[in-house]
DNA sequence: CAATTTTTGTACTCTCTCGCATAGAATAGG
DNA sequence: CCTATTCTATGCGAGAGAGTACAAAAATTG
């Protein structure tokens, strides 16, 4: 079996004693998180993820172990990459209510891709799933929605503090409301609502957050 | 097999020919929306309806038919059952802050409620489910999303109607709102966030859609 | 080149699960 | 009482799925 990636060659780096891998855990893990995240954990079988890897069972096991760790691998590889795509986002410097906007549709645009319809949010869904009473997978999307609130929760601070929200605003409280709208976007994006239908719920949370002024 | 609920007899009304059934239809499937509810469509087997219930396969299978139709037909119950009790909140003659609340509160209260843990809803379950793309789910909960929307919108139009918003308001935004605190409040259920950590996002709704006024 | 180590691929086992076939039980009609 | 009809219960069969054993392959080290 051949990983179906591009013909990257896995890095020569740090190679040990044995035969060396013929395929790069990061792109594995990658296609394996793409099966994850449009079919869920219980109805994505192993040889699915085999399938979509091009690897072979034995070696996914010798890789990443069981079919649960490998699903908190995937999700974890979700969250770093989302992280990374979001960071310049939140860091920009742009006006709130530019910035808010850009953030928002960012992450419609995430829930509303996918090789085979929408997908949502790969947290909400995991939250959803059957496996969130597993306490490290429970863990891990505990963080994710502390973290999305704590990130909103810094941008709103930092622009009250520059003028751009009012003294009287409550960051924390904005920011709930920023992920609340993140949630929606992603159940209605996974329902297949229409994209016309759900961009409105983005104005109404920049007007909300920031007001209704103009632009 | 005895169905494992209290000793309530069949209707013996509109029996047929052979021989009656030993079970309400009705009361297994609620049994069964509860498994559903709590783990999902494709982590759920027949045989844990089978021991929820207390009927055999052949006997879910006469009443019901195939394991889809089953969901189906669980996730419909779920929702007639759901508009039942909310009716009489939304139909209640109080200010629209206090309807507001009681109205949160009590979906909230849903969300957390469980024999094994919280729930969430069904509907953000049953969206992030891989059975979403089954057309006839599909349909089921576009329209449960919707029914929410246009039931919210009805709130705050008639609360406009009467004073009790600004003649400004837009009540399907509003609604929007609502909507995307209800798929927050089931996000963060499900994700077993303790229930003080919740319970501001309600305030955060009804203070933005109601206004900041006192009480 | 031989020995060692690690990965790969085939094939296997064991369990779970869906759906159904079939026989027995319970009821209504004649 | 006998037959037709409908439900219950045991259990089968075919298949999917998870995890692993084992041998072959590919690399490093001496």
């Amino acid at each position: 079996m051949v990983q179906k990636s591009a013909g990257k060659v896995p890095k020569p780096a740090l190679r040990g004693r044995g035969r060396p891998r013929a395929f790069e855990p990061e792109t594995a893990l990658a296609q394996a998180m793409d099966v994850f995240w449009s079919d869920g954990f219980a109805a994505t079988s192993l040889d699915d993820i085999s399938a979509a890897t091009g690897l072979n069972r034995p070696s996914l096991y010798g890789a990443f172990g069981d079919k649960r760790a490998l699903y908190l691998q995937a999700y974890g590889q979700y969250r770093k990459r989302v992280n990374e795509s979001f960071a310049p986002l939140f860091a920009a410097r742009e006006p709130l209510r530019v910035k808010l906007r850009r953030i928002l549709t960012a992450a419609l645009d995430l829930y509303l891709s996918g090789p085979d319809g929408p997908r949502g949010c790969f947290t909400v869904l995991s939250a959803a799933s059957d496996v969130i009473s597993d306490p490290d997978l429970h863990t891990l999307v505990s963080e994710a929605i502390e973290s999305t609130d704590r990130t909103f929760g810094r941008l709103f601070a930092e622009a009250r503090a520059a003028g751009e929200l009012p003294k009287s605003a409550d960051s924390r409280r904005l920011a709930r409301m920023a992920s609340a709208t993140i949630h929606t976007l992603s159940v209605r994006a996974r329902a297949r609502v229409p994209r016309a239908e759900i961009e409105p719920i983005i104005d109404d949370a920049v007007v909300t957050i920031c007001g209704a002024d103009s632009v």
